[in-house]
DNA sequence: GATGT
DNA sequence: TTTTT
DNA sequence: TTTTT
């Protein structure tokens, strides 16, 4: 069944070489795949980049780590990188269908404080950045949302 | 959730209602008829609505026949949701449009005009991972230093040159340091064994397209009179090629013979431009109206898919760029949620939250979780998500990591079938030469290839001159698994000769070269994996050719078969099929990540 | 001879393990090569990073490319990090008897402007660090200096 | 150039000069008895000849016995250069002092206290390379996937950890996250692999140096007794474990027994720290008079290389850095000459500026090339400079590089003498196992380590299993070559227990394995380039020797002869010395660069 | 004499 | 990215 | 560092 969802799925995405024979065969692969059992919609959470995110749409989009150096990324040092940076950000923003949650870590791994992006202040602009100073929120303690801040 | 909007309703078949359920502005541009037109698309503004309507509306409204419509996507994916969704408005009449990318349209038109260009129609056409090998064999050729300019850069140099339609003489000419002068050297060679491996990179698709159109009036002024209705989709991630692509087929006035310029469309959002670090130039959206004289444009602002809370966000954060189109996001469907900020003390703390989320919002019932995506910047941030959902047992899947198309396994198989179909196909007969391990090491490969380079012959020749002894420094032994590896390829290729069908070609490959028998004799589990794979790849083929055979049984279905292209369900049809999907398949259709149009 | 020098220098930097008799050692291998012939100064100019030059010291001391990137190296994000590159360049400057010279590029390869090094402005306290925006250079003509700047 | 000032004149042989040509400072660091001192020297205030200075003045003055005497620095060069002028000072009394590296320091130490640690006297020093090999074969060993955690990373960890005194243990208790349990993990194993080896790496002969002092106070106060006066050079880059041991050396109180502290005298400059990176901690420097009570320290500010031009710029930069003891270099020699500053419109210029520069100052007469010097951030900087250098014929040597001792031809000599050194050294046995190849291939290899492990004994003990036909697994045709090999290290070790000479020992290694026909017979340039290598290793090796004995038949060569110490000339000997070296001999002394002090 | 160990 | 042993 | 073919 994995091999008729593979062909089927190829098949959907390439109609165009067998020239007008391309849709025929795609309702045929349909037909059966239907007719075998209702495609399985896995139940699962998608992890993806927001370039791979692009041209989707969910219900809930999570966008963490959005700090100095991921968002724009470090990488990005002429103004056209930042604007493109940017632009994924709003691409990835405008995925999201009822609810939008993002976040950020105040410290990396070796302890170092992360800054936080400097577009969150655009994203939210009832606050000023100066509000999202890193802050530590309640590690243990599960549901600890103390510090999650609705805008 | 928003409550949908009355005018959302689904279009019924008949032709009356193609107007009905759309906004002022999506009704303008579907029946826009003339001048070129560009309609910039906000996201979730329903702009594959506004794409397929229109198509449906020149069909139905305007008597276009839909042989003289070309829709140009970027993906294979959007491709066939395109054709999917005019089939649903206008029935089978989709068939005969072409609907596809920009690099299968350019293969359909080069299989066709293939011998203007010197080429055999049985053409390879090359991948990053091929385009790499060859650029490899290359720079080790000119005695490049591989530490200093590794194959891939040299690859992203020659491919940015590509897009930029420029060819080897005058990157050439105008190399103005170590680097430029070093990667245009490889690019002269380079595109001297493309040639002579029969093969087109990507990027030449696109390029070689364009000389074509430029250099034959004739074939240009074919296609003019063929396709008069022209439409891009993501026009915004155009590159300089596709762009004079588009230039080419369109026209911007009337040709030498009189033919007007075909009625072009675009669509595409410069905010959604995100592709520019790959050669995508904002600019060709930007300057659409300069260059298609007396263009027409048209803003969809509306969107359909999200909450004002999120829009107006979006719409904040992209203010912040200069120079851009003024364009708002709005809604009428309500503010809805409002966005939640959290600032952890880490990114395992931060994971933890979201994971947290996710699983109240499941809880409470407000979201499955295929709702639900996380999305973030570089690959390796996914990372601690996976750490901290596996132990919470929260299930999830990554988007990415390597595609079924480009698995090792996968690729060696497909590398046999290209030289089946394509003999002089050098990048794909070296990649198999020594695979499985028959013998042929890399010294005698190296005598072959400088044999071939000599006598000006192609590798696939030189090997044959070795079975016959006429290889210089090459020793029996070597002499004598080549001759094994000759019989082996003739042997196959006689089953080809004999029509004989792809999953059985396939097979008989997979046993005749001792591929199979290999990977299932290893301790190695990941080998395990790839028999899987292998098995994987012979059911698509099978697959392939059975249900084409019964579709051409179908006397139902209207196939129309057209010059250049490859018989269906044959050899030259899966190769193709599978050259252009390579790296496709990555966030699958149904199973959650809803496809939206923006 | 080479071989000798290549010894004497070993020696030369490793008088401890044969305990007392390295010095001697020392002494005879420079007795022995002096006797050959003087050692033999080659006359090139010396191209290091600023940590190799440690210890050391030249009349004349060229310290170029101080740009925002290299100077200090982008990789510095901590304040004591910034301040262990601003220790290297003092090391750097240190090194000079008579005359320093410093440099930096206006723009890199790419095309893309190049911020001069912040550490400059005190390199140089009479001018302002507004004085070393970028400005190109003569970039013909044998021995154009005319956009050198004396201080 | 400034006036040399009239203090500035060589101290003559006398007694009575040694304090005439110093300022006051300087004198006070000399003449200063009694608790701990600190001098705190600025770049160019003439530290080495306060050091030297001194400890002629302990000799002279104050009937110190040079034995009691232990000085130490960072780099052999340092050491040398100490050695040198205080031999210039007070003559052949001077070799009896340690005056060393910490590492040599902890060298001697941990040979003569070896059993206390249950090592061999023969131990293997491993360098950076070394232990890079053995934690790879650790983590694989492990199953560490080595994507993930890559074998530098590991060792950057590990070497930490040792800076700080951690021991694997502790490391593993400590740990907080998935890479310090990985990094701990490996750490005990790498531990336990260097005890099974009989070697110590860099870090280790600081740290177990500690260890053992802090265990042993009999061997505390041995050392205690002994050395009376403890002067440490370039203290600001001492790191956690070199300021211990530092602190064990001289104490900071009398000891269990009443002895008192040693005469503790340090000499560096915060500002001059430029390892922290490597875990150096000017933390050491700046809290000298808390970790030592009744600590003095001095400030040495007056400057005697540079033009106070330069200087008020060097003391302009460093004042920008907040929480700095406060110190301004000044000279009494001059303004000089103006600095100049130049701003270039890309890196290529900038270098054509540089290069004309130093032209126009060479063909003034102003300057020689060797006077001239260019410095900067990263290695590949230079390669712009050697670029317009080598077009303008402008001679230039670069620093760095691959050092003689670092290059792999000489590594593989090292490592065959070391294995007849001390056959427990299975890097180095694992090292030069198939070089040059003799069919031992990885999975050979593979199953014998498998043996050792399971059986509890050392690679070298299952190699001779493996002779024995002891080793399952293993094919007739493996066995063989190791029979083959084992026969040759026999023959090699007979040589060695002969009394053969260090460069009769290499010749026979070079010849018996066939390393140096390979090369000599490979059409590889470099390969030419290594003969010449070994060549000159085989030189160096016999003029050590040779050199040693005219040296020992002299009469009047004071030889001291210590316990631990190997024999002079003796493979042990010849070993230690180049495992201590192996980073050194970048800026050559006497070609350009002269050695400044501070 | 090149190959795979 | 720097690399005293 | 992102990667539609």
């Amino acid at each position: 069944m994995d091999n008729l969802n593979t062909l089927f799925r190829l098949v959907e995405r390439m109609p165009v070489e067998v020239a007008g024979s391309a849709l025929a065969l795609s309702d045929e692969l349909r037909r059966r795949a239907e007719a075998d059992h209702a495609p399985r919609l896995e139940d699962v959470v998608t992890l993806a980049t927001m370039h791979k995110a692009k041209g989707l749409e969910w219900d809930v989009v999570f966008l963490p780590g959005l700090t100095k150096g991921f968002m724009p990324i470090v990488h990005a040092n002429t103004p056209a990188a930042v604007e493109e940076e940017r632009r994924l950000l709003y691409v990835a923003v405008t995925r999201a269908r009822h609810r939008l949650e993002y976040s950020y870590a105040a410290h990396r791994d070796v302890g170092r404080p992360n800054s936080p992006s400097p577009f969150l202040a655009a994203l939210v602009p009832d606050r000023p950045a100066a509000r999202f100073e890193p802050r530590t929120a309640g590690s243990q303690g599960a549901g600890n949302y103390a510090t999650a801040i609705e805008c | 959730l928003p409550a949908a909007t009355p005018v959302r309703k689904p279009a019924a078949g008949g032709q009356a209602e193609l107007l009905d359920d759309l906004n002022p502005a999506q009704r303008e541009a579907v029946t826009h008829a003339g001048g070129p037109l560009l309609v910039v698309a906000g996201a979730g503004s329903g702009k594959t609505r506004v794409l397929t309507r229109r198509i449906a509306y020149l069909l139905g409204r305007r008597r276009v026949h839909p042989g003289e419509i070309m829709a140009i996507t970027f993906t294979n994916k959007a491709a066939a949701e395109m054709r999917e969704r005019v089939a649903a408005l206008v029935g089978r009449r989709a068939n005969a449009m072409w609907v596809s990318t920009f690099h299968s349209m350019c293969v359909r038109i080069l299989r066709r005009e293939a011998k203007t260009l010197d080429m055999s129609s049985s053409f390879s056409i090359y991948d990053s991972d091929d385009t790499k090998r060859l650029i490899t064999l290359v720079a080790r050729d000119l005695d490049i230093d591989p530490k200093r300019y590794a194959a891939r850069t040299l690859a992203v140099h020659i491919s940015n040159l590509k897009n930029e339609l420029t060819d080897p003489e005058t990157a050439a000419a105008n190399a103005g340091n170590d680097l430029e002068r070093r990667v245009a050297e490889v690019y002269v060679e380079y595109q001297r064994r493309l040639n002579q491996a029969n093969a087109f990179d990507f990027d030449d698709l696109i390029m070689r397209t364009v000389s074509l159109l430029q250099a034959f009036p004739d074939v240009a002024e074919y296609y003019r009179r063929r396709f008069r209705h022209v439409l891009v989709d993501e026009y915004q991630d155009t590159n300089h090629a596709q762009y004079t692509l588009v230039r080419e087929l369109a026209g911007t006035a009337p040709n030498s013979s009189g033919v007007e310029p075909a009625e072009l469309v675009v669509v595409g959002d410069a905010d959604q431009s995100i592709y520019a670090f790959r050669g995508a130039t904002i600019r060709n959206i930007e300057e659409f109206e300069r260059d298609f004289p007396n263009a027409h444009t048209i803003l969809l602002e509306q969107n359909y898919r999200s909450t004002q809370t999120i829009l107006s966000a979006a719409n904040a954060v992209i203010e912040r760029n200069p120079n851009r189109r003024a364009k708002r996001l709005w809604t009428d469907s309500g503010d809805g949620e409002k966005i939640v900020g959290y600032v952890a003390d880490n990114d395992h703390d931060e994971a933890a939250f979201v994971a947290g989320e996710i699983d109240a919002l499941a809880e409470k019932g407000e979201a499955d979780y295929s709702d639900v995506a996380v999305f973030y910047r570089t690959n390796n941030q996914s990372r601690v998500f996976e750490e901290i959902f596996i132990r919470l047992g929260l299930p999830y899947k990554v988007v990415g990591g390597v595609r079924f198309y480009e698995r090792r396994e996968v690729r060696d198989m497909i590398a046999y079938l290209r030289v089946l179909a394509n003999p002089e196909d050098t990048v794909s007969l070296r990649r198999v030469l020594n695979v499985p391990k028959r013998g042929i090491g890399d010294r005698a490969e190296a005598v072959v290839a400088t044999h071939a380079e000599r006598e000006r012959i192609s590798f696939a020749q030189a090997l044959r001159d070795a079975v016959e002894g006429k290889v210089p420094l090459l020793n029996p032994r070597s002499v004598k698994a080549i001759g094994g590896f000759v019989a082996l390829l003739d042997e196959l290729g006689a089953l080809v000769a004999d029509g004989a069908e792809v999953h059985d070609v396939l097979e008989a490959v997979l046993d005749k070269t001792g591929y199979r028998v290999e990977l299932e004799e290893s301790e190695d589990p990941q080998d395990h994996t790839r028999v899987e794979n292998l098995d994987e790849l012979v059911t698509v083929a099978r697959e392939f050719t059975e249900i084409t055979a019964e579709v051409a049984a179908d006397e139902n279905a209207e196939l129309v078969v057209e010059e250049g292209v490859p018989a269906p369900g044959s050899l030259p049809a899966f190769l193709e099929r599978v050259s252009l999907v390579a790296d496709a398949d990555s966030v699958p259709s149904p199973d959650g990540g809803d496809e939206g149009d923006g």
